[in-house]
DNA sequence: TTTAATTTACCGACCAGTCGGCATAGTAAT
DNA sequence: ATTACTATGCCGACTGGTCGGTAAATTAAA
């Protein structure tokens, strides 16, 4: 489990968007730890559900450790994603990104990341998976500082984080109609920045 | 490890103060889930750290999931504590009970919840040990929220539990002026509620 | 002596990682 | 074009070890 990185990989995709195997494992991966939790997910499971033997799964992800830290960067990469996608259909503006950003974490249906919720179970076993995590993190906020004040963006930024946690750990407390009169004043601290009651 | 909630638990605490071997054992696991991890919070490392033999330890919780039960409500309790505390010293008025929270729960050190910290990565393997917590967090809003108008009550909540928990997982991306910026102005909306920059 | 507390020894399940081998496809030499 | 060789992808049995839990035996307390 130590520095078995890059030593023996396979180069398991020629072409990127093909559906290898490596992928097809990964996908697996994420059923297993989203329907019996981080306990559970075993290699002999992750192998049973993408239907290889535990050797073949070993054979492209040398160690567990190999396969949760890919289970981790692509979750950080679809995070990139969905906040690109809102970007793209949000007027530009004061706020725009720090927008989009707010409605990809805790947007309404918030159904999409079963898998995060399902990996927090995983890196907190592994805290040395946290790494890619917090380096997200640190770059998610430098990027909405720039555009509006840092003490409201760092406000509306905790809130956001502080919601998306909570729900993640099945702790929040609000009602669904407390989570939207949250929800819209976050949205309007996000692009104007007004008073507060 | 299934349903063994309440099957036989030896009344092991007749008097309320006393250092019953059962707290020293949770002290033990509380060392053991600090400087090791969830991982490697076994029976047989707890018993160890205390000083007593696995069936030693198992004669005062029946199951694994009683001592982790055990765990989490002490965690809570000192919780309620420390708040409580804050509230003791801080003047009467308006947002006292908001400060306090605010106080106790990302006040100057941090260094007195390891145990929380630690112990994120136990109710994340077991997810039915939230339950007490979510009772917790319920009834810690509901009365916070009695005090100054929900909206305001509902973001200094937020902000809070999201810097701690981002805390607690190692992830927060803010300087130490950062975060001090950010406490300043948190505090100042927990008793005022003025503009936002 | 009965009850409470604790010990020692063990079981069975589970799990990460290893190892030898098999099959297919591609390449090279004859 | 047949043969020899090699690389890739995969298989599944096995190993060494861990861990939760059990049970009988032992000691301490009431």
């Amino acid at each position: 489990m130590r520095e078995s990185q890059r030593a023996a990989m396979p180069a398991a995709r020629k072409a990127r968007g093909r559906p290898s195997a490596r992928d097809a494992m990964l996908d697996a991966a994420e059923t297993v730890v989203i329907e019996q939790g981080a306990a559970r997910l075993t290699l002999d499971a992750v192998a049973r559900a993408a239907a290889v033997s535990k050797g073949g799964l070993m054979y492209h992800f040398p160690s567990k450790d190999a396969l949760l830290q890919a289970l981790v960067t692509r979750a950080i990469e679809r995070s990139h994603q969905a906040r690109a996608a809102q970007r793209a259909r949000l007027p530009a503006g004061h706020g725009q990104e720090l927008l989009a950003y707010l409605q990809a974490s805790v947007g309404d249906p918030l159904d999409n990341d079963r898998v995060s919720r399902a990996l927090l179970g995983v890196v907190t076993g592994n805290p040395q998976l946290m790494a890619p995590v917090r380096e997200f993190y640190a770059a998610r906020l430098k990027q909405l500082a720039r555009e509006v004040p840092f003490e409201r963006a760092a406000l509306v930024y905790l809130a956001t984080e502080g919601l998306w946690l909570m729900e993640l750990l099945d702790a929040s407390p609000f009602s669904k109609s407390q989570r939207n009169r949250v929800l819209k004043q976050l949205r309007s601290l996000a692009v104007e920045g007004g008073k507060l009651p």
